[in-house]
DNA sequence: CGCATTTTTGATACACGTCAATCTCCGTGG
DNA sequence: CCACGGAGATTGACGTGTATCAAAAATGCG
């Protein structure tokens, strides 16, 4: 297994100001203040803090997402945001103009089309749902760097231990081959079969 | 069982635009043009059409969401709408304005609460499920209707052969009691246990 | 090198799925 | 007004996919 390295994001042209979240840390959290985010990378976990105290997965930001937004309208945040993977971030809306209506407008329909994406992943089979939220954190190049095995259970409303038993097996069949990344866990970042990415059922 | 009347929709102020949807039918479909609607009564499923031509269960609209707002930017719609109880809609923008920047950012607030709400519904025992979605149905008075089981199921991610033994359940114990409305099936109208409507876990 | 965290694995239990047979409701037409 | 028929709902018997509990192994940090 050859060692590859993180994208340098210095290159990135507009990202000076981009703000990076370790995996594992808070962005922010439910009922604090803050500006809304646009995410530029990684996965971002939202948590509803029920009214014992107690939080329960309610959302999933991934690229291109919009969070926070609602800040901008109540003051604080609904949710609380923790970083699945390593994340970078942008402040939100970019430029120092108004927010266009367009752009609400795009974040709407994404975030609706978001919604239908984890509902997916939380219905049908197991095996079905974990190769769904592969598909859903795979890059183009078939690569994928995965939450912890309890953040999966989470999103999929399953088990940790089962959400084990499934990536074990997809090693074993095949479908997961273990890559080395340089900062990731072992266990999180995997080369994906192609076909199994694009799709087909699996094994 | 004393009779129940629907509401006289008729008498409410700015509705005379409004249009009707019986419980069951379509609002529209997907990849079909048309403007954008505010659900003033009743709730809608909005299901994804698969690459197989199969649709799937996507998400939920209830009283006051904004659906199909994605037909603003692409010309079509994304999912297709059907009546899960009788419902009233307005066009939406309300106005002949412009869409405002605030509805747009409330609409986007509203829809990733929503969509939390549906993400709880699709986990935990089943049980829960369908007592939280009773909790979503219900109005203040404590009445529900409800959609049929085999939607029911859809939207909870269970049978509907589950779902009708735990209703039949909810009826035994007396969290549910059925109640006469006209034009309503007898089999989906009920009054619900108010400790059970507010946070207690039933039965 | 030791230790906390995460992951893996095994054995067993049970909640829900599946299949199939009624039963109820309600609209239709004789 | 009642017989008919279809869609939706209920119920039972049985199978199985995950949950649960418990223990060991792997991983990576200090």
């Amino acid at each position: 297994m050859s060692l590859l390295h993180p994208v340098d994001r210095s290159s990135v042209p507009g990202l000076r100001s981009a703000r990076r979240i370790p995996a594992g840390e808070h962005l922010y959290r439910a009922g604090a203040e803050g500006p809304a985010w646009r995410l530029h990378a990684g996965a971002i976990r939202l948590d509803t803090t029920g009214p014992d105290g107690h939080a329960a997965f309610a959302s999933l930001a991934i690229a291109g997402d919009i969070l926070g937004c609602e800040a901008m309208l109540f003051g604080v945040y609904t949710f609380s945001a923790t970083a699945l993977t390593e994340c970078w971030l942008l402040p939100w809306p970019e430029g120092r103009r108004e927010v266009a209506a367009d752009s609400l407008l795009a974040s709407l329909a994404q975030a609706q089309q978001r919604a239908a994406n984890i509902v997916a992943l939380r219905g049908g089979q197991a095996m079905a749902r974990v190769v769904g939220l592969i598909r859903l954190f795979g890059d183009s190049a078939g690569r994928v760097i995965l939450p912890t095995r309890q953040d999966i259970a989470d999103i999929t409303g399953l088990r940790f231990e089962t959400i084990s038993r499934i990536i074990k097996g997809l090693e074993r069949s095949g479908v997961l081959v273990p890559v080395r990344v340089e900062g990731v866990r072992a266990t999180r970042s995997y080369a994906v079969d192609p076909a199994v990415l694009n799709g087909l059922p699996a094994a």
